[in-house]
DNA sequence: TATTGTTATACTCTATAACTATA
DNA sequence: TATAGTTATAGAGTATAACAATA
C-alpha cells in the first residue's frame, strides 16, 4: 500500500480528479478487454462504424475528436484483424465507406458487453443513483463543449 | 460546427464521457496556463512539492501513479528551468530532497490561479451545485481506486 | 534483500504539413 | 477552392529492464 502524501490544491481541481479518474477507467478497459485485444480508441471506432454503416473515416476522426490522418492506422489495423472492412463510398469516390465485417460485428458485441462490465468495475464505489448522476454530469459538460 | 453524428451506446459508457471530458479539461488547462509554459504534468509535480518540501522524486511518482524513471525527465525539465532544486536528503543518501525555487514558487502560485480558472472554464456548463457533485463523485471514485 | 535515482530503449497516441484524387 | 485519404515526420507521455549506490 502506498503512502499517503497531502496533494494539498490538487485535490480541489477536477482537472485532476478528471485524470486520475480517467486513467483509472482506461486501464479497467483494457483489463476487460483483454480477450478480444481491442482498445479503448478502437472500441470507439467499431461502436461508430456499428451505429453508422457506411461512414467515412473523416466522419468517424470529426466525431471522435481526433485528425483524420490519425485515423488512417487505427483503420489499418482493424482492417488488418478482419474487423472492417474499406469499401468505396457509392456517392463520393474520394471517401471509403467504413462497415463491419461477420467478425467485426462479433467483436463488437462481446466488446461491448465487456465494456460495460469495465464501467461497473471504474464505478464500483458508486451506488446506482451516484453513477447515473456522474455519467449525466459528463455528458452535460461534453455536449456544452461541442463533443 | 462537426455534423452530428448517432454515438451509439457509447452516449451510455462512463469511460467515454470520462476520456472526452479529460481531453477537452487537458486543452483548456493547456491554453489557461500559456503563460506560464507548465503542462498539467508539471503542474501536479510543483503541487506536491510546495505541499510536501523535501519530498523525494519516487514519492512523487507513487503519488502521481508514475514510474520513478517518468519522472526524471519530467524534475530535469523543471530544474532546467530554475524552477525546483534537488537538494541531498539529508536522512537517505540515495535520495533527492525537492524543493521549490523561489521563482518555483512565483510560477506555482500563478500557476495555481489559472488552474483554477481553467476549472472554471472546463465546469461552465455546469451550475455551482453540478460542479461540486462532479468533483465530490469523481474524489469518492478515485479514494475507491486508492488514488 | 529492497529502494533511489538513473539510463537506454521502445511503445502508444497524437498532431502538422504536404501530396493526390476527387468534389 | 475545399475535402478525403494518405504519407512522412515529430513530439508528448509513458513503461520496462538493467545498473550503481545506498539502505
Amino acid at each position: 500500500m502506498p503512502e499517503k502524501t497531502n496533494i494539498g490544491p490538487l485535490n480541489d481541481l477536477m482537472t485532476y480528479h478528471l485524470r486520475r479518474a480517467q486513467v483509472t477507467s482506461f486501464n479497467n478497459f483494457t483489463d476487460a478487454m483483454a480477450e478480444t485485444q481491442v482498445t479503448p480508441g478502437q472500441f470507439g471506432v467499431l461502436t461508430l462504424i456499428a451505429s453508422n454503416e457506411g461512414m467515412s473515416q473523416s466522419a468517424v476522426a470529426r466525431s471522435l475528436g481526433v485528425e483524420r490522418s490519425t485515423m488512417v492506422a487505427v483503420i489499418d489495423g482493424l482492417e488488418n484483424r478482419g474487423l472492417v472492412l474499406r469499401k468505396p463510398s457509392p456517392t463520393d469516390r474520394r471517401s471509403n465507406a467504413l462497415v463491419l465485417s461477420d467478425e467485426g460485428k462479433e467483436v463488437y458485441a462481446r466488446g461491448l458487453e465487456l465494456a460495460k462490465k469495465s464501467d461497473r468495475v471504474t464505478t464500483s464505489a458508486l451506488n446506482d443513483e451516484e453513477a447515473v448522476q456522474l455519467v449525466t454530469l459528463l455528458r452535460k459538460m461534453n455536449s456544452a463543449a461541442g463533443v
